[in-house]
DNA sequence: AAAGTTATATACATTAGTGTCAGTAAGGCC
DNA sequence: GGCCTTACTGACACTAATGTATATAACTTT
């Protein structure tokens, strides 16, 4: 068999990465992508080009495409529970609400997080959890962190358990909508946007310590 | 040149539609992949084989796979707006904020809409408006309907304007999220999931009903 | 400095999915 | 009944995306 490679120009000069940084830049890459563009836009060639690396490279480094997205799910988890387990750990401000929608808020939308999850709500439910990683019970296990905290908030009335329930759940449902929807929400023209979406996350927070705080009130004629 | 049809086993009856079903019926067909599948469920073939139809016949109703999911796209704005009106307009009782929701809500899930919303919003904002459909204005339309509606409640407050448009936009995107990902933030078991969803939406009603009225208070010690 | 390791490259194989073409048959209309 | 329109089909062309094979060059180790 004749040997196939014949480099016909210059030898493009090589930078190599230790195996880290290269996963770390190929993630940073089919994150942005997935940010800017839909999920259809996670393409290994594109991915590539944008690392400024060839394709088989990715593979490489990641087994398959399957690889580098469970990768990417994997990386999300850590970073999203890091993130809001270390507010729930210091959190002891009586504003302790506002900080944490904020803090997840930022979170999502920085990191497009928001529409990683998104994506996951998406893809089938039979997705195989191949590395025991299962990314939607991250999203279960926040919510816990979240509602055993507001639990032990010292101020709150909230007699009924389901009530701190659904407070959270309003809470995330609502911080995750608004990071997909907010922009075609909102009636303000751009340059206001940033502030808008701040006294909207501050509105809803209070909104949320009235109905925790207030006594229920089921027949509200 | 020789005649490429070559028919080799039973020349499979047909069954011939009007063009109005057909469009129908794949439009179904999509839509149904699309609740049950993530986005990357779009294949041509798949929709045929769901229909029972070749391929090529959905690119001869649509023209291309563009067009089908523009098309999809139009009539998904269509049954949302249509739906949302019609309780708007009838719309006169007091609870009206709660059978909104709760009416939006079950066109989001039973349809299947949240999950195209979604994708609308995980799709890059450059996606073509082609034929003026551009779904992301029905999102805003809606919003500013609902907006309208409820400023001319009687019996609210809300001296400021930005809360009405606050409580919409929570009301919109708390809807949207929590068909999404409802299901995940639940602790309830599976049977009681539905009274329990309902429950939700009642209490974020009744919440933002109580936001309305209440009179502002910005500086809540 | 030589050898080993591995990150990276080029070229190619494979598959899958969209769109085209030319012909077939089902129903409406005269 | 014959004609015309068009919904529909099978076979194929084209493209794009993933994955493979093999070679090379940049670090590390001894």
């Amino acid at each position: 068999m004749k040997t196939p490679t014949a480099p016909s120009g210059a030898p493009s000069p090589r930078r190599r990465r230790s195996a880290e940084i290269a996963r770390k830049e190929i993630l940073d890459a089919v994150q942005k992508r997935l940010s800017e563009g839909g999920p259809e836009a996670i393409r290994l060639q594109e991915i590539a080009r944008d690392v400024g690396i060839a394709h088989p490279t990715i593979i490489h480094h990641f087994g398959s495409r399957d690889g580098l997205i469970r990768a990417l799910d994997a990386r999300a988890v850590e970073a999203l529970t890091r993130d809001v387990v270390a507010v729930l750990k210091r959190g002891e401000t009586p504003t302790a609400e506002v900080e944490l929608i904020e803090r997840v808020a930022e979170t999502m939308e920085e990191q497009g997080l928001a529409r990683l999850i998104a994506w996951w709500a998406l893809r089938e439910p039979g997705a195989d959890p191949t590395q025991g990683i299962d990314p939607p019970s991250l999203v279960e296990n926040v919510s816990k962190l979240i509602a055993a905290r507001v639990a032990d908030e010292p101020g709150l009335v909230a007699r009924e358990h389901e009530t701190v329930s659904f407070a959270v759940r309003l809470a995330v449902v609502a911080t995750f909508g608004d990071a997909l929807l907010g922009d075609l929400l909102s009636p303000a023209p751009q340059p206001e946007r940033e502030a808008e979406r701040r006294r909207f996350r501050a509105w809803t927070a209070r909104l949320l310590r009235e109905g925790l705080t207030a006594p229920e009130d089921p027949s509200a004629s």
